[in-house]
DNA sequence: AGTGCGGCCTGTCCGC
DNA sequence: TGCGGACAGGCCGCAC
């Protein structure tokens, strides 16, 4: 489900309730997520103050006095602040006690998501030490985009999803940004100007704080951490709209699968 | 080194 | 109504 948007939509909503609380009791139901979730995570937690709710990413960092608690939703997780009293259902596999009767509560139906530990530095763990730039800020840029793709064939769609290249542009938002920089999905990333390069890096900077804007895109799961959906579906422009008219021209819109993910375009505008 | 694919899971929807 | 198959917002790890 989530990419960058709905993650920082997710942190953001985390922060203000999180910062200064002591973590409780933490109760794991099932611990086979992607990565099982550590044996100790209750003994690690429990009684932490929490310092700060980061993201890198698409990774939700929780800084606490002992160290950071990593969660990911992968494609169809959800963390919601609910009250001690509400009961658990199917796919509610964490519950982290935050104090004042409240739970931080990590669903998750697919379980390609993760709740992890890790001590010390959080941008040294394994999962974080390799990514690419985040895209919203100074180091994503045309010109280093440009040089990355030099010799390189892929299709800048599989490209611009590579979290080495930049990191938190996932299937939908890929989409999105190649229509509103006219770039056809399926070019060679090598055979991308320089311009056209920096016209792309523009768009995806859009495309994604105008979805941040919004609440991030609920399709069918997504939810905020106080439970209000996002809103930004309504605005895709090319993503879920195979055979409806472009925004702009009117060519319907194609589909195909690339990189085995479905890929949205419009052959009147990107070419 | 870059590229392409299998696999991890459950739920939903569509055609027969 | 039931059943098989395709598909779904992510991403690691492995072959070539």
């Amino acid at each position: 489900m989530p990419e960058l948007p709905e993650v920082e939509t997710v942190r953001a909503g985390l922060e203000p309730v999180l910062i200064g609380r002591r973590i409780g009791k933490v109760e794991v139901r099932c611990a086979q997520l992607r990565y099982p979730v550590p044996a100790d995570l209750a003994e690690r937690l429990s009684g932490a103050r929490v310092l700060n709710v980061k993201r890198r990413a698409k990774y939700l960092l929780i800084e606490t006095g002992r160290g950071h608690l990593l969660v990911h939703l992968g494609m169809s997780g959800t963390v919601q602040i609910v009250g001690r009293g509400d009961a658990p259902q199917k796919h509610d596999h964490v519950d982290i006690g935050i104090g004042k009767g409240q739970i931080m509560r990590f669903r998750d139906p697919r379980r390609f998501g993760a709740v992890l530990w890790i001590d010390g530095d959080p941008l040294a763990h394994k999962l974080l030490a390799h990514l690419g730039p985040e895209p919203l800020l100074d180091g994503f840029t045309g010109e280093q985009m440009w040089t990355k793709a030099r010799k390189r064939r892929a299709a800048i769609k599989v490209f611009l999803m590579d979290s080495k290249i930049v990191v938190g542009v996932g299937n939908i938002y890929a989409s999105e940004s190649l229509w509103r920089a006219g770039i056809h999905p399926k070019r060679a990333v090598g055979r991308v100007s320089k311009v056209r390069m920096e016209k792309l890096v523009e768009c995806v900077r859009e495309v994604l704080a105008e979805a941040i804007a919004q609440g991030g895109t609920t399709l069918n799961d997504f939810k905020q951490a106080n439970g209000e959906l996002g809103y930004f579906a309504q605005d895709l422009a090319v993503y879920g709209r195979e055979g409806e008219p472009c925004l702009k021209c009117k060519t319907p819109i194609q589909r195909a699968v690339l990189g085995q993910r479905s890929t949205f375009w419009c052959s009147g505008c990107q070419g």
